[in-house]
DNA sequence: ACATATCTTTGACTTAAGTCAAGCTCTGAA
DNA sequence: TTCAGAGCTTGACTTAAGTCAAAGATATGT
């Protein structure tokens, strides 16, 4: 009954954190309930409001979660790439998607059915602990943009953003944007003329060099201490 | 063994929202671990960055938990009260505590050890659902306050609150602010200049009436299009 | 009950970041 | 290949909200 499309994606759904180190009966059980979805680049995959009946795991291709206001600007939430889950909160709170979610390119998706998932969660406390520490972890990046959002000025949250990029990315003093100028702008909750304003500043201050997304940090001290204090 | 004290503790865990409906056996080895410690007003229970061995239950009292930037600006992240659970990400995500939690009045804390709790888990799901439930609120929470802080100005901000507080007082077009207007500014992302003006404001285009921390809401559709459209 | 702290309001001023507008540079589809 | 539509940058201007300051009102603890 199991052909290799569904044996590879058990192999896949145990690298994913969310099910990592799990039994292979629990995760023939996952797979069991899943279902590869693909969106286009720029299809919707749920908006805010919609009822949640299941969460997702992004297989390839990259999601973009966001809120618009009523006029039309945007704020990113979240990024995410493959093996990262999302949409889970309307799974265990109830309700609702309280944001929306795009496809930022084409990808393939696994779906898994709300009530299918909780009866799994409810007789395998491993799964509900990854998926505690899963949601934990979301709640501690959440607190770190209110923080940034509420308490940090515009070059300090870009600061930020590019030693989390350099951190990220490993590669010495160099870093890619990996999102467009605009995309980048709103996750970092401003416009695109002042992300453009801001990196030209940062540049003529010497901390920075940029080349189209490419950029290399100059003077790695410096924008720590602006990302700490938030402000020139 | 067991003294009204630890019979009256079982009973009061069955009550808040994160225990409610476990059995007995569930709840009596939860008041096992517990812990109940108490707290001036203004005493400090955690710090950010501090290790977080444990989390806790407000018994009675009333909790902050908030951010500070260098400069000494505050953002309140939540007031918690009687029954609410608060400090639980580094029991799951395993870090340091992302926040500050200072008492705003002497209050009683039951506080619940990371590793004997992390146990308790482990053997009932039940307990994991009710977990994710809170955790997942949090989220949608979290949600709603990036999006005002970012999409939403001072007077949709402002508006949003007095219509929550209006309808969690279910007490028609009556409200108590609940917080000294300094905390209630620092709660909604501006500072109490801000906060006073702002009340003035709505006071004087006729959408409420003020009665030191008792408000009116004179005209509740006005307030709504406020909240919604996030600003005059 | 007092005296000190803290909280609240108001006014004048500053400033960070948004808006609007124009030009320039890519990219991809016809 | 070229044309249309994004995306990016820069400049001039506006504005929402913060800062600073001072006075008055409330609270808090001894």
């Amino acid at each position: 009954m199991f052909d290799n499309k569904d044996k590879s994606l058990v192999k896949w759904l145990g690298e994913t954190s969310l099910f990592v180190g799990m039994e292979e009966q629990h995760l023939r059980d996952l797979s069991g309930i899943a279902m590869v979805v693909s969106y286009k680049r720029r299809a919707t995959i749920f908006s805010e409001g919609d009822p949640g009946n299941g969460f997702y795991l992004v297989k390839d291709g990259k999601v973009k979660i966001f809120m618009i206001s009523p006029d039309g600007k945007e704020q990113i939430l979240h990024i995410f790439g493959p093996g990262d889950p999302f949409g889970e909160v309307p799974v265990f709170a109830g309700q609702s998607f309280p944001a929306h979610a795009v496809a930022l390119e084409n990808s393939r998706l696994v779906f898994l059915p709300r009530d299918d998932f909780v009866a799994l969660v409810g007789v395998n406390p491993a799964l509900a602990l990854n998926l505690l520490a899963t949601l934990s972890q979301r709640l501690r990046q959440f607190t770190k943009m209110i923080d940034a959002l509420s308490l940090k000025e515009v070059p300090g949250r870009l600061a930020a953003h590019l030693l989390y990029l350099s951190e990220k990315q490993a590669a010495g003093d160099h870093l890619q944007l990996e999102l467009s100028k605009t995309q980048l702008a709103s996750l970092l909750g401003m416009i695109p003329e002042t992300l453009s304003r801001m990196l030209s500043k940062l540049q003529r201050e010497g901390l920075i060099v940029i080349e189209g997304g490419s950029i290399s940090i100059v003077d790695r001290e410096g924008l720590e201490e602006l990302a700490e204090i938030g402000k020139f």
